[in-house]
DNA sequence: CAACAATTGTTGTCGTCAACAACAATCTTT
DNA sequence: AAAGATTGTTGTTGACGACAACAATTGTTG
């Protein structure tokens, strides 16, 4: 029941829309002169990486969520399992402080995928506090094919914005990583 | 003279997002025997667009709203004065398909900047159903001052990427625009 | 060693945001 | 005129970031 109650049909708000820049329809479909369904200036706002950023970011999450939705899995989830995957024994501080989420939230992350038993809390004996994270064995075959899915999916960025672009994006935006 | 009116809170809780990358050293940092902050492997995590996107788009957003956090203006505001400015008399349908935002959401959006005196709802005579946005006097004069500290946000973000890769960056993303 | 400070996991609150559903008023179509 | 679609509105759900407070535990210091 992580109930996600988002993607239901998907492909409907694609944004591949792409307005071609110069059709008018309806006389009069709004509030102004401005009639048409695409081709309103954005303008200033075309300058605006942050703008644009929002917009892919948007993009690249639901195609994430709908290339994993067979197996319930989202961004945040994924990012979890995989570096617990690739570091295990983290303490829940440090995994937060590694993906920059807070831990307060990673206390929910991992009820869901403890329950899902893809996740487990091993007390750790030299600190009681805190909680060494590790995969399952069900666990690490899930990531394997998370993983798969997820490569799935980055391919599908590939295919939007072009390959090598997508490498380029990659190498500006490394230092967030 | 535009402003004045209400900045409230704004200035209040800075993360400063700038982690210096300190050095701690707690003997034993957590559970595991990683003991460092840093050096964290993320591996897969670091070949995923979405990650890096999310990532940048959480600092970007951050500076946004920081560096205009005098005019108290958010990202979103922005967006939707910055269209309703370009394109006056535009529908509240047409801006929340422009801008890719629920119709719903740009609701309440109107009702605040409407509440500020910077955008005014007005009644189509053609069509009784929809509004007519145009920005009001004052909102005018202000989106002006808020696009010169967009700009000084801009630079900031040329200033974290690089100036070339900033624009290398929009023109990939152009099509999300 | 004992008092004090810091850390870890946890719970809870608040605000933003995307996705939906339902509704009244108002076009548009048939 | 009746049926269907659109526009603005209200409300709900869930993911998420930012905070605050707390108990248990560890570390630090006088």
């Amino acid at each position: 029941m992580t109930g996600n109650a988002q993607l239901s049909k998907a492909t409907k708000s694609r944004t591949d829309a792409r307005p071609p820049r110069g059709r008018k329809r309806s006389a009069n479909s709004g509030a102004g002169q401005h009639a048409l369904d695409d081709e309103i200036g954005l303008d200033a706002l075309a300058g605006h990486a942050g703008y644009a950023v929002r917009r892919f970011q948007i993009w690249i999450f639901q195609d994430f969520i709908r290339t994993l939705s067979a197996v319930d899995i989202r961004p945040t989830q994924y990012s979890v399992m995989t570096v617990i995957g690739a570091n295990p024994g983290l303490s829940q501080m440090a995994v937060a402080k590694r993906l920059g989420i807070e831990r307060a939230r990673l206390v929910h992350l991992l009820d869901s995928l403890e329950q899902r038993d893809l996740v487990s809390r091993i007390k750790s004996a030299t600190d009681r506090r805190s909680h060494a994270l590790h995969l399952t064995a069900r666990g690490r075959t899930a990531l394997a094919q998370f993983k798969r899915l997820a490569a799935e999916h980055e391919r599908h960025v590939a295919e939007k914005i072009g390959k090598g672009n997508r490498e380029k994006l990659l190498q500006i935006l490394a230092a967030f990583t």
